[in-house]
DNA sequence: GCCTTTCGCTACAGGTCGTAGCGTAACTCC
DNA sequence: GGAGTTACGCTACGACCTGTAGCGAAAGGC
């Protein structure tokens, strides 16, 4: 009742167990490696992770926010180390992120909680701030550094930018995705290196033609 | 037990409804507008539809394979008419795309029976066959359009070409999906035109590099 | 020690799935 | 026109999942 403006954590009563958190995320893993998506039940996550069912709806209130949850973490492991070149940025990263699409988690996961997130706000909003800007950073990092190199023309407009970026993003994760998804095709280095010989190339012809427009 | 090698419906017995079948695909549409793929249930949409719930399941499998073919239709729209360049062939289509997908049926279904189809591969041939493949015509009609204006050289290497028109079907619909799904914004104008502007870009550079490689 | 919150457990109503069984309707072949 | 075959609507059913409520016990802060 007095002033709650102190959101670390409720000061007093029993800690939530931060094992329970860990174990029943690794717990989601498993359901969705062992399970998929649909057939992925909260009951089932709860035995695997030995506790009990109210406990999960504790802490989130759905399948879908657990699922966004278990996956987000996974996306840490998107680095974006300095290869010398654009290309090399962009087949590094893309070869990343096919590496996670791989997985067995994220392939059913993925697309069932965008799917979800149509309907859903705050979902949506969820995976965006746990995974989608996650992979984002990356495109930024990479165009700065090629700026820096000279391999790409200084951006004047920052709106214009923006909107490279964006398009930029949505083009490698799209592609990515689909290729991996939907065509059900293999992305290899081969492949990876078309997608990334395209947008550079692309990406010069706009910069040599009109710039950022 | 006789030969039954004609696969032109069964001679005998009372005939399947197809006024049913319009209805239940309708029935399904209208379910996936209303609630959305994960509320859609097959009780409701027998409900809509005037049929029984025995009807829905002695002609489709489950959930999947009927939202899948009553999303397909929607896919007839699509088509391509010669605009006079590559690029507002582009356009064009991946404007007509975007308004397929801006459609709250589509926008729900779609990503659903693809997250479901990464663990049912005959749900992965089903959707290939009825909307994959209904979309990777256009690539292929506008890549040899532009082949005969002589906006694109001429492939030599049939397997090269055919990997082009993977990489670009899977570019182009991959990053109109992730726009329209994942960063939930607009597929206008402008987008497209930066799209387009990309792809011509890299194609033209491809060529006048390396060609098909 | 008192208060607060979390925990595991059980139980429960509500809803969905997918099937079985029935009598009836529609159509083909003889 | 009758026999055979298949589809239809209807009801009922067991199995499963959801999300919540209520309980006593446990684990912290003050």
């Amino acid at each position: 009742m007095c002033s709650r403006t102190n959101p670390r954590s409720s000061r007093t009563g029993r800690p939530r167990s931060t094992e329970a958190d860990t174990a029943i995320l690794e717990a989601t893993r498993a359901a969705l490696v062992e399970l998929g998506w649909s057939k992925l039940t909260m009951g089932d996550v709860a035995g695997r992770a030995g506790v009990a069912k109210t406990t999960l709806y504790r802490r989130w209130p759905s399948k879908n926010e657990l699922v966004v949850d278990a996956v987000a973490v996974l996306f840490d492991e998107l680095e974006m180390p300095d290869l010398g070149s654009l290309q090399a940025d962009i087949e590094h990263v893309v070869l990343q992120f096919a590496a996670l699409l791989e997985r067995p988690e994220t392939k059913t996961a993925l697309m069932a909680v965008v799917a979800e997130s149509t309907r859903d706000e705050p979902l949506r909003e969820r995976i965006r701030a746990s995974i989608v800007d996650r992979q984002k950073r990356l495109v930024l990092a990479g165009r700065e550094r090629a700026q820096q190199r000279g391999e790409l023309p200084p951006g004047r407009d920052p709106m214009a930018v923006d909107a490279t970026d964006d398009l930029i993003f949505d083009v490698i994760a799209g592609a990515v995705v689909h290729r991996a998804l939907v065509s059900a095709e293999p992305v290899d280095g081969p492949w990876v290196a078309r997608l990334s010989a395209l947008l550079v190339g692309g990406l010069g012809a706009a910069a040599a033609t009109g710039g950022d427009r």
